[in-house]
RNA sequence: GGCGCUAUCGUCUAGGGGUUAGGACGUGAGAUUCUCAAUCUUAAAACCCGGGUUCGAUUCCCGGUAGCGCUACCA
């Protein structure tokens, strides 16, 4: 945090600034992190959220809504921006549209920067030119001796004509927190264009047209005092361009730190292409927000020792040094995004992962469409608690939320015949001393005293056997048949779960037996319904 | 093409002029369990290549290679 300290006497203010001309993707996600943390880890610290608009055909309202949206569900906040306000609004470029304008005739009039009149051919063909000569294709200049007079009044005149900036004819050297000095001959940046000509439509008071990008970033940073400016590394080669632009407004140039792209298993940079990548997809198929902002941190970076992996937001803010961060990129990897997401649902409170599990179910069609509501009537009640006992039954078995319902399926989906014919039964069902147990348990389960409960679900049985009970009769089984272990055990967890494979009977017996008792859009079969299915399938 | 950035197990990383190169995910094995998941134990697995500098380089320097980025009146 030392590089933090030297500008204690104003401070930390940090930024970020997308574009909303999509969902908020992984790469994007980690550098609001990133900011966030900073400015959260710093006395005073400001978090300014700006949104680079200035894309008029891509920037859309709802992406805007969107990203902030998926911000605020990853517990990243800010002290300014376009709902929140704050004194060094407005957030959002389209509006500051007037403010780029202003400092460029600032820059014309103080002779920083130059009319230039050139057409978009004669620029290509000079292009062309540098390129067959194998020179940097920068501008070459041509309007740099225009006299201001004639400048303006060729402007005057009507003329098209955008504003470049002249380039000093020193090296452009910054400090980058992650990469060290970073310096760039001059030759390489050239006399940039930082406002448009005016298009049909687009056009500015003084004839000027849209500003570009590398301008109006540092306007920007100047005018909200970003001291640091923490963004991906596709801006290492803007930086030079934007550096010019502090010179020529005799502006103090911010710290940088330019974090690592973020890859995919391929090594190619993630994309829609590499599925689902966007934060909005990560919390659709229920993976915590605390999972993904602790998998995120490591990405590029370590605590020292580097053998701590586990951080809550909180630590982070207090343990993560962007000094530390790695210059490498790195490949997503999944499987520990996952591997967090598991610790993270074992941590977490039980109602919380039942209320975010529970919209998987209804969407399934197993529970109904009101389950999740907080009007309780009893049913409701009762089936909300039938449900947090599967929840946390399956909850171990799962990467993520919206795998529960498939592994459910043993509640839900219960089916002797396919079970039966599920050439990974054959070997159980197929064993010699299989039928001795399957009849035996059919006869126990048979002899079980039924209890009509139709309080509930008029017209249906609930036997209610017990886990104890149920223990019981495996034993008998087991004593009558003369059979035990994995014999004894998998035919029985095959009648009931189609599986032999599965959780405890303790818990499983129980819940299937309650679940058989509530009215259900998919109605749980009770353990005797599943004997007398089974057996009918296999005698 | 030019310019720039990057390079430790399959992946994320720690480390650093002399180390048994550490941790984690994943993978294999074992323990536990009727089984699966979980849990615990354990194993295999890495310093891109070539030159320097040095008594000694994976570590520092240079070059190569590869990957990525930028090369716009896109952001």
């Amino acid at each position: 945090m030392s590089h933090l300290q030297k500008t204690e006497s104003s401070p930390v203010r940090v930024r970020f600034a997308p574009s909303p001309t999509g969902h908020l993707h992984v790469g994007n996600a980690r550098t609001a992190l990133f900011n966030w943390l900073v400015a959260r880890q710093s006395p005073g610290g400001v978090n300014v959220l700006r949104v680079e608009d200035t894309d008029m055909e891509r920037s859309e309202a709802r992406f805007e809504a969107q990203l902030v949206e998926d911000l605020r569900w990853m517990g990243i906040d800010f002290d300014e921006g376009p709902e929140q306000g704050g004194e060094y609004g407005p957030y959002r470029q389209s509006d500051r549209l007037e403010v780029y304008r202003e400092y460029a005739e600032r820059l014309l009039a103080e002779g920083k920067a130059y009319l230039c009149f050139c057409s978009d051919e004669l620029l290509e063909s000079d292009r062309q030119a540098a390129m067959a000569e194998q020179r940097q294709p920068v501008y070459i200049g041509r309007c740099r001796a225009i006299a201001p007079q004639e400048a303006a009044r060729r402007r005057a005149a009507g003329e098209p004509c955008a504003v470049r900036l002249r380039v000093p004819n020193h090296p452009i050297r910054f400090h980058d927190l992650v990469r060290g000095e970073v310096e760039f001959p001059s030759e390489i940046v050239g006399d940039n264009v930082i406002v448009r000509s005016a298009k049909p439509g687009e056009s500015l008071p003084g004839g000027l047209g849209i500003p570009i990008y590398n301008y109006v970033v540092v306007i920007d940073d100047v005018l909200m005092k970003i001291t640091h400016v923490i963004r991906g590394d596709d801006h290492v080669s803007n930086t030079p361009k934007q550096v010019v632009v502090y010179e020529a407004l005799g502006m103090p140039v911010p710290e940088f730190a330019h974090l690592s792209t973020i890859l995919s298993a391929d090594r190619e940079r993630l994309s829609k292409r590499h599925g689902a990548t966007s934060i909005a997809s990560f919390r659709e198929m229920g993976v915590l927000p605390e999972a993904l902002v602790n998998y995120l941190a490591l990405l590029g970076w370590a605590p020292t020792g580097g053998t701590r992996e586990i951080f809550s937001a909180a630590e982070l803010v207090k343990e993560f040094d962007l000094s530390r961060v790695t210059p490498s990129p790195a490949v997503f990897d999944m499987e520990k995004l996952y591997w967090l997401n598991r610790h993270y649902l074992k941590q977490a409170a039980p109602e919380r992962v039942v209320a975010l599990a529970l919209p998987y179910f209804v969407q399934a069609g197993y529970l109904p469409q009101g389950a999740g509501e907080e009007v309780s009537t009893e049913t409701n009640a009762e089936v909300r608690s039938w449900f947090a006992r599967v929840v946390a039954l399956l909850v171990p078995y799962v990467d993520k939320l919206d795998q529960l319902p498939e592994k459910a399926a043993l509640f839900f989906r219960y089916d002797a015949a396919a079970a039966v014919a599920n050439p990974d039964n054959a070997e159980v069902l197929g064993a010699a001393s299989c039928s001795a147990v399957l009849q035996t348990f059919y006869a126990k389960v048979r002899a079980e005293k039924t209890e009509v409960d139709t309080s509930v679900l008029p017209g249906r049985t609930h036997h209610g056997i017990s886990a104890e009970r149920f223990k019981e009769i495996i034993n008998e089984v087991k004593a009558e048949a003369g059979v035990k272990g994995k014999e004894l055990f998998h035919p029985i967890r095959t009648v009931m779960t189609g599986s032999h494979s599965g959780p405890d009977f303790d818990k499983l017996i129980p819940l299937l037996e309650d679940g058989a008792a509530l009215s259900l859009p998919v109605q749980v079969k009770s353990v005797r319904e599943r004997v007398e299915e089974f057996s009918g399938v296999k005698g």
